[in-house]
DNA sequence: GCTTGCACCTACAGCGGCTAGAGGATGTAC
DNA sequence: GTACATCCTCTAGCCGCTGTAGGTGCAAGC
């Protein structure tokens, strides 16, 4: 039996966070000691390491509550789990195409940064005068 | 003279968001119609642009804030400046390789999804066990 | 058995950066 | 003068945690 600061530890996670999950769900609620601490056993172990593991791959917390379902069901079909994969990796690919956008922008802003005054500052420039720029960069966030 | 309808449409930005900057200091108390309601002028068209063009760029409410500090002050140097378009370019390249990093494992686990039964599932059983990933991706966020 | 001191408990507030809604006032076009 | 869009303030919610306050449990050393 694992006290939740050993589960902690052993799965990376913070002890808050342990019980954040409980309280939305994606964890179930543990066995408690007489005196009304938790404690867990391998599955929860196992639970919440599925869970870390998703959410370093950038998974949402959603999609990872429908692969645990899906992991209830191993007669079922792959389909799904393949489908939510599938979406993360198309997530994670378009925000890789923004970045990028960004990250060109930005070392040409650098780059033509003259060390001058102020009021030459190409960074401020840049940053006044969209029409400067070279891509669109439409979008704000992730 | 404008009102916050105008200047949002003008500037990509939504009427909540603009007064949502007034209140966290990012933008000035604008003046007043008769009836109380907000009326812009090219000034905070300006600084509005600034803003949402930065915020387009990754560059967070705070070093917006500092950017526009600087920008009031023309005589100083640039430095100060570049310093922070040089911060904002390392976080994204850092962002960048972790999500390449995520890119290959997920494309991996993806691939290797034969589209049985739930049991075989290579997507949950990545997820369950770390160490069949090639790579660490310690980090969760951004 | 008693104390020390860490780990645990609940409950709630806060982060960034907005976004949405309620319920009412204003402004403008016909 | 009336219809209707837009504006106002205020408050709460989103995600995924993280931190704090004020109190209790537990295990080890004496």
């Amino acid at each position: 039996m694992l006290t939740i600061g050993t589960l902690a530890k052993k799965t990376g996670t913070k002890v808050q966070t342990i019980r954040y999950y409980e309280q939305i769900g994606l964890m179930p609620e543990p066995g408690r000691s007489q005196g009304g601490q938790r404690r867990y056993g391998l599955d929860e172990l196992d639970r919440l390491s599925f869970v870390r593991h998703a959410r370093q791959l950038g998974f949402s917390l959603d999609a990872i509550r429908e692969l645990l379902d899906l992991s209830d069901h191993p007669e079922k079909s792959c389909a799904e789990a393949d489908a939510i994969a599938r979406r993360q990796l198309k997530q994670v690919e378009q925000r890789l195409a923004r970045l990028e956008a960004l990250r060109t922008e930005l070392k040409r802003m650098v780059r033509e940064c003259s060390g001058g005054q102020m009021s030459d500052c190409r960074v401020l420039e840049v940053l006044r005068d969209h029409s400067e720029c070279l891509t669109d960069h439409q979008e704000i966030g992730a």
